[in-house]
DNA sequence: AGCCACATTTGACACGTTCCAATACTCGCG
DNA sequence: CGCGAGTATTGGAACGTGTCAAATGTGGCT
């Protein structure tokens, strides 16, 4: 309804020039008291609001910083997110959020925006790996750190958490506790963080001298709640002898819809099948059996990625890509024949 | 690395005037055939990408809608942050999601920069009603509509769902189901949706000819499932004959904190306390015992704000503020006595 | 009075786009 | 051959900032 205010209206306002507003509002130590004073005043009175189109502009670049992860509806990348945006709020930067739904589309379409937008750079747990569109992003002046992810390359920085050892640990503990069939649940295998986990998985059975064939893997359409109760599906559907006693999923969500499934299948969880998750997210422990799960430090992971985003970018000269790799711990509940009464709290 | 790449760079490449190449980037149909592709060509070639702070500079209004949400890590938020995506991105618009955490400081500061941004318009769930501050932001010419919460004052466009309903609807199925002591858990009670599931709650009360005193109120500190675990806590701790047997909690991260924490106690749901939450995101059915919540339509509630936002923007002039409200519905599962086996999903 | 140092303020330009009025060119028709 | 009607292209003026060299004012000192 109103005219847009500018500078120019608060200095009119003011009775000073247009670089003198400018200098209030940028570096207000160099100007009189009673100058600034005067503009101070005008700005209320004006509800001047600094546009941000022209700042970013006239600098360049923006101040903002873009994350492009595979699903906000997964509490993990929520948690991950947290800590990128604790991060990047301290050196006043802003974050926009882009989903990408795990679809290659979705993500390129997000990209394209976040250059056109010349955020100060892009945090990505990217669709696929080893992506070209990345090289040219940076190429053309945009850097880009992988979270969750790992540069193969070494193009670029990464912050991951080394999940081969994360399906390791699951798949030692399950073979420890007993079991002789056993399934990884998860997909798509384009994945990086699938393909990952299910390898740690063969490692644990090779190295217990088992065949690979006692590995079954099922694929699920995506890392959802959703994908895990039709793979739920597909496992109560088997025989019960050549059933596996245990699964691991490549995350939580997709072990919440299995163990959802089992639940309504009249499947006993542990008993008949016991399952182990990733990403021990907070609802893990507050399941219909509490789910054991590798846990990883989420917001470490965000807070990192943004610190490294800003290295590069402060440092751009001398700056050395470099591979962050946090280790993770697994969680044993009741879902893979833990305590039943655990006193510690996911 | 390299110098970044203008229109005008393209211009002088592709030998035509810098007119020209913004003719072929906004109405190429006016622009003949052998031009037009002489400027593609010159893009490729030189990895031109828009500048979108000139645009947005130009146009006067970036393309961005902005949503500010109480919670990222709450799936219910998560998924209305879906319904806008998705009708922003039919648009063409993107969108800002902004996590205030229920936090005043927070809220302010998201608001500060999204109006620095200059965008389209505002969608938000408020951490409190009638904020002065949005009233200023809609008078300086920017469009706010409320999500998940009503306009008071008529002054913006609002979509929510009827929360007093919702609470009625929850506590009258606990009395009906023969309950005598109640409990309400959910805070703080200056969150409009706590208030008014309370109102609901006690509103079912006074129907059923009960004392106000029969619904005691515990309040948490935020709707999380810290709060909810916290809150358990209070109840076990009651002695028996006191204790209420039966909760309605304001939302499902408080009714799975609550759930959790009276399974670490052993104490039964639905034997000892029956429990119902607020919201049914995609982990109540999942939760320890299933769990009985009150439905919302959470898309749906996005897709509406936006869609009102669009037309706010797009029909100033002749625009009247619309209050949307949606129905709740309720979904009885085992954590209140409903049916141990069912086939239901949710 | 004349000069200098210092503090403050000014004015103009550049950033990359879009938009519009003006120009150049082409063709058909009288 | 000239004219009108298109069609295709051009040039330049904004949009709101930040920056910086230059201008202005102020006061002290010789």
């Amino acid at each position: 309804m109103n005219a847009p205010v500018s500078i120019k209206d608060v200095a009119a306002h003011a009775g000073v020039s247009l670089g003198t507003v400018s200098n209030v509002l940028n570096r207000p130590e160099i100007v009189a008291q009673s100058t600034r004073d005067r503009v101070y005043e005008a700005i209320k009175m004006l509800g001047f609001v600094r546009n941000e189109s022209a700042r970013q502009l006239r600098a360049g670049r923006s101040r903002t910083i873009g994350l492009v992860v595979l699903d906000v509806a997964n509490p993990f990348f929520t948690d991950m997110a947290r800590g990128v945006e604790d991060e990047a709020s301290m050196s006043g930067l802003s974050v926009m959020l882009c989903n990408s739904d795990e679809q290659d589309g979705r993500e390129a379409r997000h990209l394209e925006l976040l250059e056109q937008h010349r955020v100060q750079g892009i945090l990505i747990t990217p669709v696929r790996e080893a992506d070209e569109r990345l090289a040219r992003l940076q190429e053309r002046g945009t850097p880009v750190v992988l979270v969750d992810s790992r540069s193969a390359s070494g193009h670029q920085c990464s912050v991951s958490v080394d999940d081969v050892l994360g399906g390791d640990l699951a798949v030692s503990h399950l073979l420890k506790a007993g079991h002789e069939r056993l399934a990884f649940v998860g997909g798509p295998a384009s994945l990086r963080q699938v393909a990952d986990r299910c390898e740690g998985a063969s490692r644990a059975m090779a190295r217990a001298g088992r065949s690979p064939t006692d590995l079954q893997v099922l694929a699920t359409a995506a890392l959802t709640v959703a994908g895990g109760r039709t793979a739920g599906g597909q496992i109560a559907e088997m025989p019960p002898a050549e059933r596996p006693t245990a699964a691991f999923c490549a995350n939580d969500l997709v072990a919440l819809g299995l163990l959802q499934e089992m639940t309504r299948r009249k499947i006993s969880v542990p008993d008949e099948l016991a399952i182990v998750g990733y990403d021990d997210i907070e609802f893990a422990g507050a399941a219909a059996v509490p789910l054991s799960s590798v846990r990883q430090p989420r917001q470490d992971l965000g807070r990192m990625a943004a610190r490294l985003l800003m290295e590069e970018t402060y440092d751009s000269d001398g700056h050395q890509h470099r591979q962050v790799v946090f280790q993770p711990e697994l969680e044993v509940r009741q879902s893979s024949g833990g305590p039943v009464d655990s006193d510690r709290l996911g």
